[in-house]
DNA sequence: AATGCATATAATCATTTCGTTATATACTAT
DNA sequence: ATAGTATATAACGAAATGATTATATGCATT
């Protein structure tokens, strides 16, 4: 069966997605790379904690790496074989309405 | 900001479809509507749990409940504003190629 | 109303996730 | 070599997640 093995890699995928402050790096990452320092810069927490969110997007093959100097500059993976499913959801980021609660009818 | 409310809801739409179990629900419920007991039989877990990974769709929006007597039968929610994401995952899940660890260049 | 089946909720526990602070590594410049 | 800047890793704690067992609820049947 290797449906088994499809859906874990799967949800590890969206896994790597699922979290505000990565949406957010994917987000601002779009068209153009940034270094680490400029997330530190746009979120409210430590070097140490962008470092590990990069690394999950990293490992999950979400984005890229390319070190400059000193410096480490990140880019989305376009060719990821799910990277339709990035841009959907960028797309969906662009202008979605708030969720109302369930009905659950 | 508006954004923040955005990115908020999309993460907690990943999160929702970001499990083996429910990836796995959401495949088998393509099409045809499925009743828990279903569910049940198709897992190695307990009831309650299948019960409680339906909540969370359910809660997410993902999927739609149907009462018929005893039993409730879930199904799409198409009407979904990010139906598309799952189209593309539930896409990408026919024919995913297993990932290779990042080589990190 | 009593029993049985289908499903949901509660209580609990182990594991994972995400933050922190402290420290290590890689590169640059003096 | 030393110091400074950019980034990563380690160690740890709080909160979230996903499983279990036990119990409650809703509907059907006798």
């Amino acid at each position: 069966m290797r449906e088994k093995q499809s859906i874990e890699a799967m949800s590890q995928f969206l896994k790597a997605l699922s979290d505000s402050t990565r949406l957010e790096i994917i987000r601002r990452i779009q068209g153009k790379e940034h270094c680490v320092c400029e997330f530190v810069e746009m979120f409210d927490i430590s070097q140490p904690a962008i470092s590990r969110h990069l690394k999950v997007l990293k490992t999950a093959e979400v984005i890229l790496e390319r070190r400059d100097r000193q410096w480490i500059y990140y880019r989305l993976n376009e060719a990821h074989p799910q990277y339709g499913i990035v841009l959907q959801i960028l797309k969906g980021l662009e202008s979605e309405p708030a969720l109302s609660p369930a009905c659950g009818c």
